[in-house]
DNA sequence: ATACACCTTCGAGTGCACTTGAAGTCAATA
DNA sequence: TATTGACTTCAAGTGCACTCGAAGGTGTAT
């Protein structure tokens, strides 16, 4: 039921360090530790990285990440507060999704034009 | 016709301080530079900032971006291989944008959870 | 003339997010 | 019994991409 670490760590699809790291910085609240005092992740503790994961990777600086996670831990009475900051961040990420994509379509205009530039030259070579 | 580094940063919207790291790094070729010794960016040099910046802001190491500008400078020659840089970075940007908008569909949904709960607690409020 | 705003080089400093190392405990295996 | 491997803590180190500071030159405005 409860994971370890490191079984953790590759279903999150993080590193052992960072889990600890993240522990440390308080992205995640106190975990459960066994008779030996290793760390035990609970499938709730699996769903919060998880989340704690999409926000990382759509940007959301470590510092910010522990804001949130210290106003969940608080209690409901925080909740438009982060409310508030997912909406923002959707946001964000919404634009930060629109900006990707512009830069992939001139990315792909520069690779259609080389494309057309090395198939002119194999076919001026051939043609010698 | 050329701009000094101020305007240029302002054009292609980096620090003067980028430019010269970049310059520095070998991300750019040779700048002219006027009778003081002060850059002059020409409207050449500025069409490759602006697709380097593309390459950096879709992730593109600068590292990376720099073994694609020593390609550049070299000539037509080296074409194919920057041909397969770029179709291969278009291919990690796609993924990229993919992944992006499935992290910004997670969030959406979690925003409209946090929605419903807030309004919620509202309506139960009200009716005390 | 003197302040201001720009430019130069070189080298060092910063911030973020890990990442690694040292030193130690514990349980299972060859 | 000795080694292996997973875990622990705490502190220090790393890598990337800037970012800044010092020291100095030049051109224009008051």
């Amino acid at each position: 039921m409860a994971l370890t670490i490191k079984e953790a760590a590759e279903q999150i699809g993080l590193t052992v360090h960072t889990l600890r790291y993240y522990e440390q910085e308080g992205l995640l609240k106190a975990l459960k530790r066994d008779e030996r005092g290793n760390r035990l992740f609970e499938p709730e503790d699996l769903d919060w990285l998880y989340f704690i994961r999409c926000l990382r990777d759509t940007g959301m600086p470590v510092v910010q990440v522990k804001h949130f996670a210290e106003l969940a831990f608080k209690g409901d009475h925080t909740m438009r507060e982060r409310l508030q900051i997912l909406q923002d961040h959707q946001r964000s990420t919404e634009r930060k999704v629109e900006e990707m994509k512009s830069f992939l379509e001139k990315i792909t205009h520069k690779t259609l034009w080389y494309e057309n530039l090395v198939r002119e030259r194999e076919q001026a070579a051939e043609k010698v």
